[in-house]
DNA sequence: TGCTTATTATTAGCGTGCTAAGTAAATAAA
DNA sequence: TTTATTTACTTAGCACGCTAATAATAAGCA
């Protein structure tokens, strides 16, 4: 049924709906993404190092992807290990490794971003643009105060 | 650093950006609700616990904090650990299971409703009302989708 | 030069979400 | 009443996010 938070103040709503949303989201682009043997975080990394048309560190597609290191770890170990990205020594630093797609990452990366757009599609039709770009600009500016307040927290 | 995505299209970086604000802002509750020895997920859980004012079935409370039962398992097993919460047996269904706060829950859970409305009020500072709400609408009715096509999957 | 600090990738460990499958009890149907 | 189906909770197992701590290398400084 997944009900959700009953009304209340729509302030309230906010940050409750704002996790299950971007849940459910995940979730649905995890179940078109199967059919690609794929996961949404793993299809996204590839999009993010095909997009990038040129090698990238680890730390530069953590970046990138918007998640730490370590996460992103065993992200590439997986793609790795199923032949869709390479990991090779960087000549420049030692301590690098440049990831590139294989040509079956290449491959499956453009299907990806077709997936994606295919869900966005469906969910914003109908959807004035303007109020999407209003909802973008209100995520940057809270995501930009939650990064302020973790950097004054690890100061 | 935390960059995240570049800027592209608005509509192409709502769902990142949906996910992301989502990841920092439980984060950033983490992080308070450390200070009373517990999580988000699980403040939030005996947070709406506290709300309904009265003992609710587990299936009823994974319904009202959004998610499956499974998950609201190992949280309520925390909390009864903890001595937060009490699993009782319910007369008139044996197979379910009424939850109560205990007395050190029912303190614990007026203090994270405070801490919930200063995270809200320190993102939302000089933000329209009127543009939260229209985001409200917006992540309801996506997620409203959402749910319909998770639907249309299991059928 | 040699010592200290910073950086890159990694491992280990926890929390939280999911699905699938199992158990016991309630409900519906035969 | 007996059998079949549904329902409530649980267990098991996977994916993925985080932090903290390590190892190897790079960069800065005395």
């Amino acid at each position: 049924m997944q009900v959700g938070a009953p009304p209340g103040e729509p302030v309230e709503q906010f940050g409750p709906l704002l996790g299950q949303t971007a849940r459910a989201w995940r979730l649905e682009l995890d179940r078109r993404m199967a059919a690609l043997g794929l996961t949404d975080a793993r299809g996204f990394a590839l999009l993010k190092l095909f997009r990038a048309g040129a090698s990238l560190s680890q730390k530069e597609l953590a970046g990138l992807t918007g998640v730490q290191e370590p996460t992103l770890v065993r992200v590439i170990d997986w793609l790795e290990a199923e032949g869709l990205v390479q990991r090779e020594a960087s000549l420049s630093d030692r301590r690098a490794k440049r990831l590139t797609l294989t040509a079956e990452g290449d491959r499956k990366a453009r299907r990806i971003d077709a997936v994606a757009r295919e869900v966005r599609e469906e969910l914003f039709r109908g959807i004035d643009q303007q109020r999407l770009e209003q909802c973008v600009e209100v995520f940057a500016l809270i995501r930009e105060r939650l990064d302020d307040m973790k950097k004054e927290g690890n100061l």
